[in-house]
DNA sequence: GCCGTTTTCGGCCCGACTGTTTTCAGTCG
């Protein structure tokens, strides 16, 4: 069983405890202990299995046994005994936006109403007026948010939730008074999603500032405005969060409303056992007094951590690898100096000539390109003859630019639904990087999808393997898939991940980095261009990248071209040697 | 339910805004 479904049970068992009115305490433990689950980067079914759950943080034995017998059974008997108590329209009524528990708990056991439908009419009909603290505004509020959750546009992915910031950041740097204007919350910590986008202003003078901004141009709704805080809803459908604060406490502020909130009760708690209180305003001693907070390095500095990096703070080990001074120096997007993965207009869907390839990488300054252009299983992709002649092409204007920047002849090669790639090895192993990438049969069960590839990472001809999983953010789950098989094979065979820069790929994920990382397999971050524009995608795959924990060692193309090319090769020599000594 | 050089029992992060209320509960982040 995947952590994420874990963790969803552990998760509905809090809301199901919530609901019939359990211990806030109990309700609590469970939520943190999903949230840990979610973000742990390798399975738990093994730890559990090996007796070491318990030693993960807000795991304790009784939520262990639960997740033992998720693992075991697939089932977990307090989550079904609950789920009697509680019907299931009942939990869907928890989704909406300005309902909890308490409202939900009132007019399922007070009205009788079970489910969304139930509570519209309710709303309509006015009886919802009959609920506690419930009156014509807020009975309003909750049609609105029913109507919302019914066309749920859902999460948005980072790189549009980062246009809307920008935008909207640019407009309040311009409001008198105002000294700072940062993005904050999964915006900063670069999660590949954005459920909605927190913005946090430093002035002395709020008013006019909450003012500009819910009067901004693409906002649809003001959903709350006060003197230091105001909510709007854009047009686009996401809703922006706006915190107001003087400048001595903009470090605090931001590195409160960066979160994550399990990140920030572990440094909430370390603190208080200091002595000491951090709060949004900053960070005091007992007596009341500031000890800081104009800068997000005095928060971390009072409780006595080194800085912890944005991408890091998910409360997935982060402050004990701060304790040990153990903390990765995260990959930068300076430190990469090529790109793995690039298609031209040699095939199917590459729009830009080779030449422009090659000017737009130069001036971004990456010092080597690989072009991969598909193979023949896609619709005009190349076959052996065709691939061969276009890669002389690259070798030639290689010669002509005097390798600046140097370009690789490539291909990304179809991983065939037996396994076996598009191409004959021989082909293959002409050129010098060869990219194997599945793009057919995705919703192929587990078992056939890893040994497909297993099978294809064996050919001995492969480099990297592309977008492993080959989701798509908001429109294409991963594959099923048996990730953890899939390294011990890729670190035998000394094949590289890729993580896949395009922003609505963004495949390796962050956790599937860490697991990379932990099982000693190299990551390739590429920008999968497919014009030349679209080199600049490497960005968001650093940001995953350095969500994943990833230092600049555990990324291949970091290496200067010389020494990667001398990587490349030696995977391709080794092929040889095996074939000699394998084939009869 | 979890956790501990303040505790194996008795705590559990902290604050803003809204709507419903005449002082605060609920929700959110």
């Amino acid at each position: 069983m995947e952590n994420a479904e874990i963790a969803r049970v552990l998760s509905e068992i809090a809301d199901l405890l919530e609901l019939t009115g359990g211990n806030p305490f109990k309700v609590r433990a469970y939520r943190r202990a999903a949230q840990v689950i979610d973000v742990h980067p390798s399975p738990v079914a093994p730890l559990w299995r090996a007796g070491g759950l318990a030693e993960l943080p807000g795991i304790g034995e009784h939520i262990a046994e639960k997740i033992g017998e998720l693992v075991d059974t697939g089932e977990c008997r307090e989550h079904a005994r609950l789920a009697t108590q509680v019907p299931p329209g009942v939990l869907e009524m928890l989704s909406l936006e300005g309902v909890g528990p308490k409202t939900v708990a009132a007019v399922w056991k007070g009205l009788g109403v079970s489910d969304l439908a139930g509570l519209e009419a309710a709303c309509r009909s006015g009886r919802v007026l009959e609920a506690p603290r419930v009156g014509a505004v807020r009975a309003a509020a909750i049609l609105a948010a029913i109507e919302r959750h019914r066309g749920r546009a859902g999460r948005m992915p980072l790189h549009r939730a980062l246009e809307h910031a920008d935008a909207i950041l640019a407009r309040l740097r311009q409001v008198p008074g105002v000294s700072r204007a940062e993005a904050a919350g999964s915006l900063r910590r670069r999660k590949e999603t954005v459920g909605d986008i927190d913005l946090l202003v430093a002035s002395a003078d709020a008013g006019p500032v909450v003012r500009a901004f819910t009067r901004l141009p693409g906002v649809a709704a003001a959903l709350a405005e006060g003197p230091t805080k105001a909510s709007v809803r854009l047009r686009a459908g996401i809703q922006v969060d706006l915190r107001v604060l003087p400048p001595e406490s903009f470090g605090a502020a931001l590195h409160y409303f960066t979160g994550s909130k399990t990140h920030n009760i572990a440094l909430r708690t370390r603190a208080m056992k200091l002595g000491l209180k951090v709060s949004e305003y900053g960070v005091f001693d007992r007596a009341g007094r500031r000890v800081g907070g104009a800068a997000e390095e005095d928060v971390f500095r009072a409780v006595g951590l080194p800085f912890i990096p944005p991408e890091l703070r998910e409360g997935a080990g982060e402050i004990e690898a701060a304790e040990a001074n153990a903390l990765p120096r995260l990959v930068e997007e300076s430190d990469l100096l090529g790109d793995l993965h690039v298609h031209s207009r040699a095939s199917s869907d590459g729009r830009s000539e080779l030449e422009e390839l090659a000017a737009r990488g130069r001036a971004l300054g990456r010092r080597y390109l690989a072009v991969t252009d598909h193979s023949r299983a896609r619709p005009l992709g190349l076959d052996g003859p065709h691939l061969e002649a276009h890669a002389a092409a690259v070798r030639a204007l290689d010669a002509r630019l005097g390798g600046r920047p140097r370009l690789l002849a490539g291909v990304e090669v179809d991983v065939l639904p037996t396994g076996e790639l598009d191409l004959p090895l021989d082909v293959l192993r002409g050129l010098d990087c060869v990219v194997a990438a599945v793009h057919s049969r995705l919703a192929d069960p587990a078992p056939r999808m890893t040994e497909r590839i297993v099978r294809a990472l064996r050919s001995g001809a492969v480099h990297v393997l592309a977008h492993p999983t080959g989701r798509a953010l908001g429109s294409r789950d991963p594959s099923a898939l048996d990730l953890g098989r899939v390294l011990s094979v890729a670190r035998e065979e000394g094949v590289a991940l890729e993580v896949n820069a395009m922003p609505e790929r963004l495949d390796l994920g962050d956790v599937g980095c860490r697991a990379a990382r932990a099982a000693g397999v190299p990551v390739v971050i590429s920008s999968d261009a497919h014009e030349a524009s679209q080199l600049e995608n490497l960005r968001h795959g650093v940001w995953v990248a350095r969500r994943g924990w990833l230092e600049a060692k555990d990324v291949l193309n970091t290496l200067p071209p010389d020494e990667l090319q001398r990587r490349l090769r030696r995977r391709t020599a080794r092929t040889r040697t095996r074939t000699a000594t394998t084939t009869p």
